[in-house]
DNA sequence: TTTAGGG
DNA sequence: CCCTAAA
């Protein structure tokens, strides 16, 4: 009996020392903190940045063009090992297609890493170069991604702004075990992004998606059939627990042709992706860019403001030419990243691109094919839903976006500090393919790396829009396509996936991105650190709120009536020996609760009614302890009790 | 570790 | 529920 202390013991934890560090037993808290975790960060708004664009561009694209319609679809790979506790996830990245694009060969999914994650869930995966389709790929869609984000961010490039409707698309997002499902059906129908930690799965509606890899950019896609097709790479981490990557694809559709899809893949590793082209059509007219590499139509024209300092991060490629309609890409989306302070303005850049985005001469158009968000590690307990779990992702991102990043331009290597040269002149009109991005984290609080736990949540909140909140499965489930179930997490599932560490490392794209670390000293300085956000991820985690059912209430009155008031640990003994969850501190701060509830009118007190006579045992026996110190009774003192139950409040105990 | 209270 | 000072 006595052995449970322990249990409690862990969940208690907190008091006292920060302790954290060591972690074993509290499982509550988290215990990582980092501080570092500035630098990564900057990843995220990239992704923010490009989801933002990819937005644009889809709705751009489809209003701009033609009834075809294009998808992009960004399929994020990852990654995802396990741990029984923690997951981590690594380096997130984005891949962005464009596009058109090609595929690299990266874009081939590898079995191993992909593997892991896939394998359970789906099994249809991949392969399909054939062409394949994937139905229900696991993906996360960017543009759900966004939402999140852009919910959190307030972002707002709205995703469903785009206008397009595309496709509606149903994410699920496997973590480890654990598979969420939102299904949100956006618009974007572009872009989708997944994250690492999950697996995104998603699918399309009519859409399929393929894995392939592009060969040659003007080979473009093996297949096209599918309107959509989905890159996903992996890149291969083999990153502890988990990693993410994010590949975005796009797809395109092509009216007739298939669609021709291209995708991009973006290479984390790999260097630079060069521009590919694809092309879809795009005509682009837009001409093009100077000096750059040919890209032609592609579509993409990357402005780049140099509003502030900042430029977008990620590189783009450029597009060749491909067919020439291009609808999708239209130029606007090109994704001109101008400065990305912040999520925001990434967003609000986007847009404006699109806009300006024609403004033809001289564009240099490149892509970005994926950037990466450095490591972030999250710490979540082990009763934390799936529902926390993104929403602490998601308030990762969102911390990190909230910042204002700072986005560097690299080029050959080099960091281009003055914001007011132009294109022209710092040379990246002709050297598109070394030109990087850096994002710098402007924001406090992040340090540089892993930084920040963030808490679980509990609940999921169930999105209006789906029926079913947001699912969770642990294991894979499938990936494929699941109807929104609207299960909630059970605590089992929480379990799960308690503790979990994300960590999203960023990854350096090919050289492109540079960890912006480095860089930016600023962004440290600032950083130092928003105690807030820091803590609060750290700490935080709350625990999941479960009511005290009227069962557990009576046992809570009828331990208090014996044992009196002062001595929560014996009540917890008593009462809640096996309650791993209940610990005496949450006891005694029922007690409290249910003192309070029993002095205020039933109008005004909520949740699930306790039953009258139970509060009017709560009133006696409060008063009777409170007049009686419990303590000196020492060990049993039923009598109260009894007394008190007949008895109304308060009355006789004694007498 | 527990208790006791404030937040 | 969390967080903590005290014990």
């Amino acid at each position: 009996m006595v052995s449970k202390k322990r249990l409690y013991n862990g969940g208690l934890n907190g008091y006292q020392a920060p302790v954290v560090p060591k972690a074993p037993r509290s499982l509550r808290r988290i215990s990582h903190k980092k501080s570092s975790a500035g630098s990564d960060i900057c990843p995220f708004e990239l992704l923010a940045t490009v989801a933002g664009k990819l937005l644009q561009e889809s709705g751009s694209s489809a209003s701009s063009t033609s009834p075809e319609r294009k998808e992009q679809i960004i399929i994020p790979e990852e990654d995802v090992k396990q741990e029984p506790l923690e997951l981590k996830i690594n380096p997130l990245r984005l891949d962005y297609l464009d596009q058109g694009c090609t595929a690299e060969s990266e874009f081939v999914p590898e079995p191993s890493n992909l593997k892991l994650k896939l394998e359970p869930a789906l099994k249809d995966l991949p392969h399909s170069d054939n062409d394949s389709v994937l139905e229900h790929t696991s993906v996360m869609t960017t543009s759900d991604f966004l939402k999140e984000v852009s919910t959190n961010v307030k972002l707002e490039a709205s995703n469903d702004k785009n206008g397009v409707n595309g496709d509606v698309c149903d994410a699920n997002i496997d973590t480890n075990g654990t598979k969420v499902q939102t299904d949100a059906v956006e618009d974007l129908s572009a872009v989708k992004s997944c994250v690492n930690n999950c697996v995104l799965s998603k699918s399309f509606n009519t859409t399929h998606v393929p894995f392939y890899s592009d060969p040659a950019p003007s080979a473009c896609f093996p297949r096209h059939r599918n309107n959509v097709k989905i890159g996903i790479r992996d890149d291969d981490e083999s990153y502890c627990s988990f990693n993410q990557h994010v590949t975005k694809m796009r797809a395109y559709r092509f009216q007739s042709r298939a669609g021709y899809r291209r995708i991009r893949k973006m290479l984390t590793t790999t260097k630079h992706w060069k521009s590919i082209p694809k092309l879809k059509d795009y005509e682009n007219s837009n001409t093009t860019s100077r000096g750059v590499k040919a890209f032609d139509q592609n579509r993409k024209h990357i402005y780049m403001r140099e509003r502030c300092q900042a430029e977008s991060a990620s590189k783009r490629r450029k597009l060749s030419h491909h067919d020439s309609k291009p609808d999708y890409v239209q130029e606007t989306s090109s994704e001109s990243i101008s400065n990305i302070p912040a999520a925001k303005s990434v967003t609000s850049s986007v847009i404006s691109h699109k806009s300006s985005f024609q403004s033809k001469d001289g564009h240099v158009k490149f892509s970005i094919k994926s950037f990466k968000v450095p490591d972030l590690y999250i710490e979540m307990p082990e009763t934390s839903t799936v529902g926390s779990l993104k929403r602490t992702v998601v308030e990762a991102l969102t911390t990190i976006l909230g910042g204002e990043l700072d986005v560097g331009v690299l080029l050959q290597g080099k960091k281009i500090k003055d914001d007011n040269t132009t294109l022209q002149q710092t040379g990246i009109s002709l050297n598109t393919d070394t030109l990087g991005f850096i994002l710098e984290p402007n924001l406090p609080q992040v340090s540089q790396k892993e930084p920040s736990l963030f808490p679980s949540f509990d609940n999921h909140e169930p999105l209006p829009s789906s029926p079913a909140s947001p699912i969770v499965d642990v294991g894979f489930l499938n990936p494929s396509i699941d109807p929104p179930v609207a299960s909630c997490l059970d605590n089992q599932i929480e379990n799960n996936q308690e503790s979990k560490q994300a960590s999203i490392k960023e990854m350096v794209d090919a050289k492109a991105i540079v960890p912006i670390r480095q860089l930016n000293p600023e962004a440290l300085q600032i950083v130092p650190m928003n105690h807030k956000v820091t803590k609060k991820s750290e700490l935080s985690q709350r625990r999941t709120r479960r009511p005290f059912s009227v069962s557990e209430v009576e046992a809570l009155v009828e331990a208090v009536e014996t044992l009196g008031t002062g001595r929560w640990r014996d009540v917890k003994i008593r009462a809640f020996d096996d309650a791993n969850h209940r610990t005496y501190v949450d006891l005694k701060d029922k007690w409290k609760t249910l003192v309070h509830t029993a002095s205020i009118s039933p109008q005004q007190r909520r949740g699930e009614p306790v039953p009258q006579d139970l509060l009017d045992r709560v009133l006696a026996a409060h008063s009777f302890w409170s007049q009686n110190q419990s303590k000196p009774h020492g060990k049993h003192q039923t009598e109260p009790i009894q007394t008190l139950r007949p008895v109304k409040v308060g009355q006789e105990f004694e007498g």
